[in-house]
Formats: C-alpha cells, sequence, structure tokens
DNA sequence: GTTTTTGTTCAGCTACCGTTCAGCTTGATG
DNA sequence: CATCAAGCTGAACGGTAGCTGAACAAAAAC
C-alpha cells in the first residue's frame, strides 16, 4: 500500500514515516502542503495521512484541493482536539480524523479500516476458494494452514487480491509496493510472483495468478472463472 | 506492565512507586495534574493509579479528559471515603476506587483484576497447550512443572501472552517493560526472549515465541497454527 | 563484605530475504 | 520456420535483523 505523509514537524515525520514503513507501507514523505499536492495529484496513492497545520498549503486547504482532481481515502491529523477542527475536517472532504498525540496503533486500524472502506469491503478477511487472507494479522491461509510470506510477498499478494479479477501491471505493483524513485528495470516483482506461486499452489503455479501477455497479473481463484 | 501513577504528596509518591516496582510494574511517577495528562496522553499505559486531590489539574478532571482520548483502565484514589467522591469518581470515568489508607495488596489485586478485565479476560490464570500461567501468583507452569523465571523473564512472558497470536515489536514490549526514557538501541529484549525460548523449550526453541522478521515476535503455541 | 543472582552490553556469527543476473521457455509475428 | 520480446526460473550475492555466548555491572541475598 502506497500512503503520501504530509507533515512539517521534523521528528513526528521521521517517527511515522519509520513506524509506517514498518507496518508495510511504502511512505512517501514530505514536509509542507506545496510538495504534498504535487505528489498526491502526480501519484496514484491508497490513502494519504495529512496534518492539518501546514506551512505554504494547510491541511484543510490541501484536502480541498486535492479532492477537487482525486479520491484517495484521506486522515486527517491535527494537535488541537477543537471539534471545530473536526467538522471543519470532515466538510473539507477528509475520511477521518485523528487528534495527536495518538498511538501508531491506532494510526493504523483506522488506516486499514480506510482502505477497506474505499474498496468497497467491510471485512478485514478475504476468502477466495480455500486461500483465506486477515489484512488485520498479515496472514495468509490457505486450507486453514498458515502460509508463511516474507513482507514483499505478502505486499504482493495482498495488493493483487484487493483487486480481484482486474490485470494489474508490473509498473502498478512496484509503484505501489516501493517508494519512490525506485530502479524501473528490474524484475523483481516477476520473482516475488514466481515464490508466490510456488508457495501457494506448487503443482499449478497459475492456480491464483495468471499472466496476461504485455499486459500485468490477474489475481482469480480458478474456481470462479468457470 | 506500564503503570502511570499521579500522587502530589511526594512520600506517599515514594513509596507507592518503589511498592509497585516492586511487583512489577514500570511505574512512571507523576506529582501534579498536568505531568499525568501530558504523559497519559504521549504514552500507551497499561493502567492508572490517580489521587483525587492533586494541584493544577484535580483526578475527576484528570480522568475526563484522558477519558476523552484514551480508553485506559483507570483507578482512583482518594484521603476522603465519602460516598459521593466515590459516585463522581465513577461518573467522571474511573474504573475503580481505592479509599486511603490501603494496604499495597489491596491496590495490587485490584490492578490485577482491572488490567485482567481490560483484555478481556475473567480468569488469572492463562494456558496454551502445556503451558499455563497464573498472573495473580506470577507463576508459570510447563506440564504442571514450575518454570523458574526471573522478574524481567516473567514480564516479557506476561506481555506476550496477553496477546496471543498478535505481532509485538520490540519497541512495544521495550515501551510496556520500562518505565520511560529508556536506551531504544539496545538488543536486551533479543537476551530475554532466547533465555525464555531456553527455558521454556530447550529443544524446539520456537515453539512458543516466533520471529516475524522485521516486525517483532508472536506468541503462539504450536498447537494452534495447525 | 562477600557471594550469588539478575540485568545489560558487546562482538561475532548466522540465516534470511530483497535483489540481481544469466540462461531458458513461451508465445507472437512475419 | 526464424526471430524477437516478454516472461520464467534457479542460483548467487550482500546487507542486515536477529541470535548467541560470554563478559561485565548492578542489585539482592547471605
Amino acid at each position: 500500500m502506497r500512503l503520501l505523509l504530509v507533515e512539517d514537524e521534523k521528528v513526528l515525520n521521521q517517527q511515522l514515516t519509520k513506524q509506517l514503513r514498518n507496518k508495510g507501507y511504502a511512505v512517501d514523505p514530505c514536509y509542507d502542503g506545496e510538495m504534498g499536492l504535487f505528489n498526491a495529484l502526480e501519484i496514484d496513492y491508497d490513502v494519504a495521512v495529512i496534518d492539518v497545520g501546514l506551512p505554504k498549503i494547510d491541511g484543510f486547504e490541501l484536502v480541498k484541493r486535492i479532492r477537487a482532481q482525486k479520491t484517495l481515502p484521506i486522515l486527517l491529523l491535527t494537535a488541537r482536539d477543537h471539534w471545530q477542527d473536526k467538522v471543519e475536517g470532515l466538510n473539507s472532504g477528509a475520511d477521518d480524523y485523528l487528534a495527536k498525540p495518538f498511538q501508531i496503533e491506532e494510526l493504523n486500524a483506522r488506516l486499514n479500516a480506510l482502505i477497506r472502506r474505499n474498496k468497497g469491503q467491510t471485512n478485514p478477511q478475504l476468502a477466495f476458494g480455500d486461500l483465506c487472507i486477515n489484512t488485520n494479522l498479515s496472514e495468509v491461509r490457505l486450507n486453514d494452514a498458515i502460509v508463511n510470506l516474507t513482507a514483499f510477498e505478502y505486499k504482493t499478494l495482498e495488493y493483487l487480491i484487493r483487486h480481484p479479477q482486474k490485470i494489474i501491471s508490473k509498473t502498478e505493483l512496484t509503484e505501489h509496493l516501493y517508494a519512490q524513485d525506485f530502479d524501473r528495470d528490474s524484475n523483481v516483482i516477476e520473482v516475488f510472483i514466481k515464490r508466490l506461486r510456488q508457495k501457494l499452489s506448487p503443482e499449478q503455479q497459475d492456480k491464483y495468478i495468471q499472466t496476461v501477455r504485455g499486459q500485468g497479473y490477474r489475481f482469480q481463484s480458478d474456481a470462479d472463472n468457470a
């Protein structure tokens, strides 16, 4: 999941960036509203975390401008816990709101909920045939047995599963799995796909992930494509 | 278990701090409501003990303000044992109430109960396969044989066991085992985990505690992950 | 004051995982 | 069929998170 972070306070920004990366997000940290706006319009994020008090363009304004052109879910951060801010925040188009200080766990839970809601899912648990993935625990089960995936393998699979049936290009995957400026001509994705297929279904490797030559990959439980 | 103590009377504060530390809590002592509020919002405590008569912000007010943003269990202390205070205390959002003077044992028992209730447990005894832990006696048994753990080894294990299946990061562990300002880059936790594993299952060291690279540790009786 | 236990630090090691690469297979196109 | 590009695959590399044994320090027990 690729995440845009806009927070001017340097220490907090770095801290959040680190913590969110630990949670598995590809984080692009920005330190002012201009930079944030530029990135938000330029890049296809899965979610944005924006501080209210920002130099150049303040949080509310930033949210409005992003919303004018994009629909990505936005969570607002604020030091002030006045209810007016909350109202203004939600009016400006933010989807959720969190008052500082807060625990990273709570932020993570809300981000999970936002992303889930945005993708039209209400259940953190997704099942496809005998494959079941719990997005809260980052746990994948195949016929109830836990499948041991590495961090990147899991991220790859989660992104595919969140867009079932849809063809996902390799560049789309890299853009969502990695922060900006990643070497484009590499075959990492192919390698991860290979390893995923191996772990999920060694005998029939295209059981869950099919290749669409020249376009990308498609996740589809073979129970579905009858 | 990390505990916030807010008590203005200096002698009592120090005394309580010492006694509670003996009971195994990581205690952050505060001497006024402001300091207490700041810490309560900043840090993720497992429980708070707050005196009613406080300078700057009084106990009731403090509880309300903490409750506005946090859900941690709170126990109120008061010199006056008037029933009005009790009513007001519980109305303000406290979970339990203890009149001075009191025995440290009673305080400890109530804190245990509060923490247990908060984590959704009613039984002080927890069992996982052949491992059994009594949180009242701080006693761990493996196949009915007592396992001799040092104070910190026990605290580490208890925290893990109170969050089964969940991945606990090393920073989360340090934050809950130690009072504030603890050196972050140290490998104490790794050492304790090693010693715990050694004591619990020398042959198969990941039997109860598994490592999730880059994320933390997970307690799970291997009977569960079938 | 001495001994023993417990907590913390350190240095070297291990194993894992992200990444790269070279060679191969597959499928499209003429 | 030959050619070419896209994708597959097994192996190998290097950095680093985590492991480990021992030494050291601090606290507790005696």
